[in-house]
DNA sequence: TCTGGGGTCCTAGGACCC
DNA sequence: TCTGGGGTCCTAGGACCC
């Protein structure tokens, strides 16, 4: 038996805790860039606002519709999501953290009345921290999902299911009838697996509600499908395939990509776009404690805009799997180099470490003449001195040197504080 | 008339997730 | 003026091997 907790409207309820003045007006908060809506309240919601919709569109479209709108702080987010896994990590054994806002917990041997124990789990994250919950029960992952979309849902729109399903559903705990009859409710887009290409190809085979895609035949599902879908379908029908991860793997790929705040031509300013790329990607490679292997380096046009369009990517062998930003940037730079095309304003640049392997594994290799000496120390120290002096502190010079001035930098202009994670940033409370 | 069988590796693209 | 970022897995096709 799987639960899920899942933080409603997560960014905007982080904004939320911190800004009572939110609550009851719809809000949004933007991707990188202040590009989309990728968290919307409610009354957001309800306005039209499409998850991803492009944020000068419905500006557009709702002149006066008064939306909050909110550049991301994933800096504040990360540190909420810290704080809402411990809570909810006190709802059964063993817990598998999905995303930054969601968590399946194992409730196997835990007694007494799950939905009782659920909803206490829900109030304490909901007064300690400030962020309410959806909480779904089921035999299987894509069950307690399927739970989590019904409690959620019955919460926000009175009507579309029983109330008593409402914050916290166990669907395990369903009469068969009253199960079918939800699930017979419930449009077949809301199956976790099941995208908008599936969807409509289901929709062709006359299968649109959850009810219909349970009584599927899974041999069926992989013919006609893929293996994918045949264990969404197996799962629905209460057959567990989906492992259930209880530490979090290792990354395989590590990515850092961005869209510029504004267009780039020349060179320069994207080799310094992908020197701090590549160093912020070391960062993460070595929190894991991986090497990579190959180092890919892109640019792009936006394909937004008329005009000519470019796209290129490279991929650079490393001469042996290094976690060395010297290494590491150096390979984006000769990427970039390699990619790059006068004459294209460019709205995109990224660098991905690939072929990612455990640190501790060497391939022995004879004392060549250009054997940098180990560079670990060095690396540990300068991730020491940018965690605790923040972000930049300690760079490679490639990377520029004007601060936020640099032309690449990304648009962010209605950034809340870093309000639990900075000292000068911390909200007083008046006596 | 008629041209094997089995395998690996790589890349690109599709689909999905949050 | 203006459309995010970071992942996973699967599949198909081509090159290559014996």
């Amino acid at each position: 038996m799987y639960a899920l907790v899942d933080g409603n409207n997560f960014y905007v309820s982080c904004e939320r805790a911190f800004r009572p003045s939110l609550k009851n007006r719809p809000v949004v908060v933007l991707s990188n860039n202040d590009g989309c809506a990728i968290s919307r309240s409610n009354e957001a919601k309800a306005l039209g606002v499409a998850m991803g919709a492009p944020w000068h569109l419905v500006k557009q479209k709702l002149p006066d519709a008064d939306i909050v709108a909110l550049s991301a702080n994933f800096t504040l987010y990360g540190d909420m999501s810290n704080r809402l896994m411990s809570i909810a990590a006190g709802l059964g054994p063993e817990q598998e953290i999905y995303s930054i806002d969601e968590c399946f917990v194992g409730l196997d041997g835990v007694r007494g009345d799950l939905v009782d124990r659920a909803q206490r789990v829900r109030e304490r994250i909901l007064q300690w921290i400030g962020i309410p919950c959806g909480i779904g029960i089921g035999t299987t992952k894509t069950l307690a999902k399927l739970a989590n979309h019904i409690a959620k849902s019955a919460d926000r729109r009175p009507g579309s299911y029983p109330i008593e399903l409402a914050r916290v559903c166990n669907l395990a705990a369903l009469a068969p009838g009253q199960l079918t009859e939800m699930l017979a409710a419930t449009d077949v887009r809301e199956v976790w697996g099941v995208g908008p290409k599936n969807a409509e190809k289901l929709r062709a085979l006359g299968i649109t509600t959850v009810a219909d895609l349970v009584r599927m035949d899974p041999v069926m599902a992989r013919m006609k499908f893929s293996v994918m879908l045949e264990r969404t379908v197996r799962e629905l029908q209460g057959m567990p395939c989906i492992a259930f991860e209880d530490a979090p793997a290792a990354k395989k790929e590590i990515a850092c990509t961005r869209s510029f705040g504004r267009a780039i031509t020349d060179l320069p300013p994207l080799i310094e776009a992908v020197t701090e790329f590549a160093l912020r990607a070391g960062e993460k490679l070595r929190r894991q404690g991986s090497v990579a292997g190959n180092v890919l380096t892109f640019v792009h046009t936006s394909p937004h805009k008329v005009g000519p369009q470019y796209s290129k990517a490279v991929t650079m062998p490393l001469r042996r799997p290094t976690a060395d930003s010297g290494d590491l940037v150096n390979a984006a730079i000769r990427g970039i180099r390699t990619v790059y095309r006068p004459g294209f304003k460019m709205a995109k640049a990224g660098v991905m470490l690939l072929d990612l392997q455990p640190g501790d594994v060497h391939q022995a290799e004879l004392p060549l003449g250009d054997s940098a000496a180990d560079r670990g120390p060095l690396m540990a120290t300068m991730d020491k001195l940018n965690q605790r002096y923040g972000k930049g502190a300690l760079i490679l010079a490639s990377a520029g040197t004007a601060g936020e001035q640099r032309a690449w930098s990304m648009r962010q202009e209605m950034r809340t504080p870093h309000y639990t994670t900075q000292w000068q940033d911390m909200p007083v409370a008046f006596a």
